[in-house]
DNA sequence: TTGTATGCGTTATCAA
DNA sequence: TTGATAACGCATACAA
């Protein structure tokens, strides 16, 4: 690996002055300059970042933590992520948490350790008090971490309404929402929305808590089933949930979305391919990555602009799982 | 942020001392140990990786290449890789190349300036010069690069074979191979399977050319099944493949797996969780990644030991598209 | 317009 | 058993 002494001494300069045309800082004579491009590009030259980074106190690296990449919510976000950092010359570091405090609290020590110059954290404890006072930017990505931290989220509430509503306009009379865990933000919203919508229409409505996890969702809805037959509608808490709903309905010989129909929340892939595709409430997920990216540069780099959260709007994807109206 | 000079100073002694204890290296007296200990802690320690890196030309980064982590087959490979290089004390990168070229070099330029340990790489293209005389070690995960890198993979043949033989015993008599992109190696070798399958039983089969997509299988297999009504057994170059093949007859009122079964591969979530669940030749992922991340950790660590290809056997996960016997 | 010298925070060599 | 000090490769005051 040639240094920058190296290209000095080739192009018969300093290494200040290599440096200069490097960061394109300070004056340089055009042929100085040349001469020094001329040895870089024979030499191959490539500055080392680490020692950029030692000076600088700034590495370009990015760290991304969230439960697991595994869970179908998170790889379009990652996605998204790394494609704007990318963009802008920063690098992603992964980070799967498992919702983990301690482990989280590892990483952090790593990301800290090695000059990252930003986090973006979809993690599920609220009040987290790993990432106040941190002394670099943060954003938390579908989640609240602390009131001191911009968030990128969605409209769950509007999106729990908007399922609600679909349901009663389809002409349900009795409608279920199989909700996602109590005390998390994005699942207590969808149901404040549920019960909203429900209770002004004057609708007939029960709620049971899951998990996001299908097989879980298959027992919970299983059993929702058995205790209220005449259930003809069901807004799941997401994605995973509906696929469960519609999995534990198909079995039983229940017919969607004639007998019951069925609304998600999310909009992940599976719920586009799934058969029959499922009518759900979309996230624009990418975007909310991008922005969440874009939001985190715009701290490392201009630290004074006011860190404001942002919330997207949601979107009604009508597919299979619900009747068809006209 | 403390250095090691501020617990040098608060612990009286040299910086030498603190670095002696902070890596266990070199004698040192239990008294002062436990000084330095005690200023470490006072002072909120933490060593500076970029400077250790710097030294130690070293980063304890890793790099994950991969052609797009919303492909489902990737998040739990990528998962695997991040859990093992974190247990091991690395930091994953996590690099989608989409499969460009370019996009690749430029990310291993990053990587390379900053001094990541090795490379972890799941690209399409075959005999990619980019990763050869690359003075990192690089594995290479479910695709071949180049003769000279270690590949960890699964065996493709083998499961294409195995496939193939599950639609034959479960009474096919004319069968169909849905296969992937040409050139792409593991496709090829599924294909091989299937043929060698057909042609040793002496079975009426066909293959028709797609891509790991959705939609455009769906296109694919929908054109086959005009062309060839008789077709009563689909082996499906991947799950993506198989569940188009799926939604597609179910959508003809073809009835499955009565009328028509369907073998996929891979053995992603979406498999297990369509409905109905569809029969697949599993590959162990997770324990592909996994041993790919600690091959290539032994490869970092004692540069000595011999770099061998690993071939991993799949397993047939029987579901509901192929009939259940007996 | 260019060069010298210093520091970023570590680790490791050599003396003491 | 400990301490001074020279690297690691780069960027930047400050001089020239």
């Amino acid at each position: 690996m040639a240094t920058i002494r190296d290209v000095a001494k080739r192009a018969g300069v300093s290494v200040a002055t290599v440096s200069r045309v490097l960061n394109e800082t300070g004056y340089v004579h055009a042929d100085t300059k040349a001469a020094v491009i001329k040895a870089i590009k024979e030499l191959n030259y490539k500055p080392n970042y680490v020692a950029r980074s030692l000076y600088k106190k700034s590495s370009r690296l990015i760290g991304l933590i969230l439960p697991d990449i595994t869970n179908p919510f998170f790889p379009e976000l990652a996605r998204a992520v790394e494609d704007v950092a990318h963009q802008y010359g920063y690098t992603v570091v992964l980070c799967n948490s498992d919702g983990d405090l301690e482990k989280e609290k590892n990483y952090l020590d790593v990301l800290t350790q090695n000059h990252a110059d930003g986090l973006i954290v979809t993690t599920n404890r609220q009040n987290n008090m790993n990432y106040i006072d941190l002394d670099i930017p943060v954003v938390a990505l579908d989640r609240t971490l602390h009131e001191s931290i911009p968030e990128v989220r969605a409209d769950h509430y509007g999106g729990g309404k908007m399922a609600t509503e679909l349901l009663i306009q389809r002409g349900c009379t009795f409608i279920a929402h199989v909700r996602g865990p109590s005390q998390l933000g994005p699942a207590d919203e969808r149901c404040r929305g549920f019960v909203n919508a429900a209770e002004q229409a004057g609708i007939a409505y029960h709620i049971v808590e899951s998990q996001f996890d299908i097989p879980i969702s298959e027992q919970t809805v299983s059993e929702l089933l058995d205790t209220y037959p005449q259930i003809d509608g069901i807004f799941a808490g997401n994605d995973l949930i509906a696929v469960a709903a519609v999995k534990v309905a198909l079995k039983r010989g229940i017919s969607i979305p004639e007998e019951l129909q069925v609304v998600g929340f999310d909009g992940i892939p599976l719920s586009a391919c799934f058969y029959p595709a499922i009518t759900t409430i979309v996230q624009p997920i990418y975007e909310m990555g991008k922005w969440a990216t874009e939001l985190l540069i715009q701290l490392i780099t201009k630290k004074n602009i006011a860190a404001k959260t942002h919330c997207f709007p949601v979107k009604l994807a009508e597919r299979e799982t619900t009747k068809r109206m006209g």
